[in-house]
DNA sequence: GTCTGTGAAAACATTCACAGCG
DNA sequence: CGCTGTGAATGTTTTCACAGAC
């Protein structure tokens, strides 16, 4: 849970430390988060501490230590596996690189697709996907291919050797419970969000 | 909590429904999804009483009910600001409309981007969004911008009426109580798995 | 026998409240 | 004073275990 967080609070922090901030409060941090202060400290101190008792935490220190517990000083190699819209979007953002991942292979089962250069990449047929992961040493996958094709995709990864991977297929892949899974199908996250657009439009009033 | 589930749910039964299965069992649904069945009983039994004894859920009435949970049974209007590389994608994306979302409205600040059609729909500049998203009926919108621009255009989102917004944006937006954010910065997905993968490759053993 | 619905127990996460450092 | 670190209290979520319907 305090996993799902702190890349927020890394997030935030090299935020502050681009604005030249150099110290922050867990209450300055907590605001700018949408977390509360005790939060902030309570998440912190679970790994040591760090702060400075009447200052507040220095901003750049943080953020280094917050990238060393969630193993961020080592470079994440990345294979985006299916190239349509959303896949080739991926591939080209160039958010990854300067937060500790790098794209390093493309793979697609379209023959018309494999070989296209993407973001200086050339797109990889499927056949070569386990030979390439194991050379280029990827650890994590994106998956950005139809449902259908999605559980195959991701037993090839974990077949050859990814131990975490970022879903985009709308389905729930199984995976042996050393992968990781991150689920980030858009519109599962619509729907949860749609739930709470219903307070305050139908004719019931709450009590 | 439960209410991030049940999309999941639903998008397992619809996939079973498909398969042209009748009637699931907790058990089934919940190896599924990879939730216990336990777990999933519980989730149901929040909302009412669904399954039969002894044989299970039926399959299309489920889902129907949980769509009506979630108010999927009404077609939510989205807003896609930001046509990048990732705006084009979500704006083209099939996926929204058999699952409860329509795209209805496409808004970007540059200049050579505002008039091109993109999934047939105009992109039109940001001054028009807050007259157009009350004329379509926009609830919902897609933040596909930068993050020096995501606040801004959550504020002129907010100010506009909507009621939800999902955030690709990497940094922290701030809205009222009364909007729902949904956070999909794909690094911090990563960032998040990225802890685990940690284990079982640095020198030190676990104990 | 299979499978649901649900109280009771256990585990987990958040908030409170305060001692103590700078 | 301001702000951290942390035990204790509270609240929430998950798991257990079992009674009852089919």
């Amino acid at each position: 849970v305090v996993v799902r967080r702190l890349p927020i609070y890394a997030r935030a922090l090299e935020h502050l430390a681009a604005a030249s901030e150099r110290v922050i409060s867990s209450g300055r941090l907590g605001a700018l988060v949408g977390v509360s202060a005790d939060q902030i400290r309570k998440d912190l101190s679970y790994f040591g501490e760090f702060g400075r008792k009447g200052a507040g935490y220095r901003v750049d220190a943080l953020a280094a230590t917050i990238r060393g517990i969630l193993g961020l000083d080592q470079e994440r190699r990345l294979a985006v596996v299916g190239l349509g819209r959303l896949g080739r979007a991926l591939a080209a953002y160039p958010g990854f690189v300067d937060r500790g991942f790098r794209v390093v292979a493309l793979f697609d089962r379209d023959p018309a697709v494999v070989g296209q250069e993407i973001a200086s990449l050339r797109v990889l047929p499927m056949e070569s996907l386990g030979e390439v992961l194991a050379r280029e040493g990827v650890t994590v996958g994106i998956v950005a291919v139809p449902a259908e094709q999605a559980q195959a995709v991701t037993d090839l990864l974990v077949a050859s050797g990814v131990r975490a991977l970022l879903n985009y297929a709308p389905i729930t892949v199984a995976t042996p419970p050393s992968v990781r899974v991150g689920d980030v199908d858009p519109v599962v996250a619509l729907q949860s969000l749609a739930y709470y657009l219903k307070a305050g439009e139908p004719s019931e009033q709450a009590s």
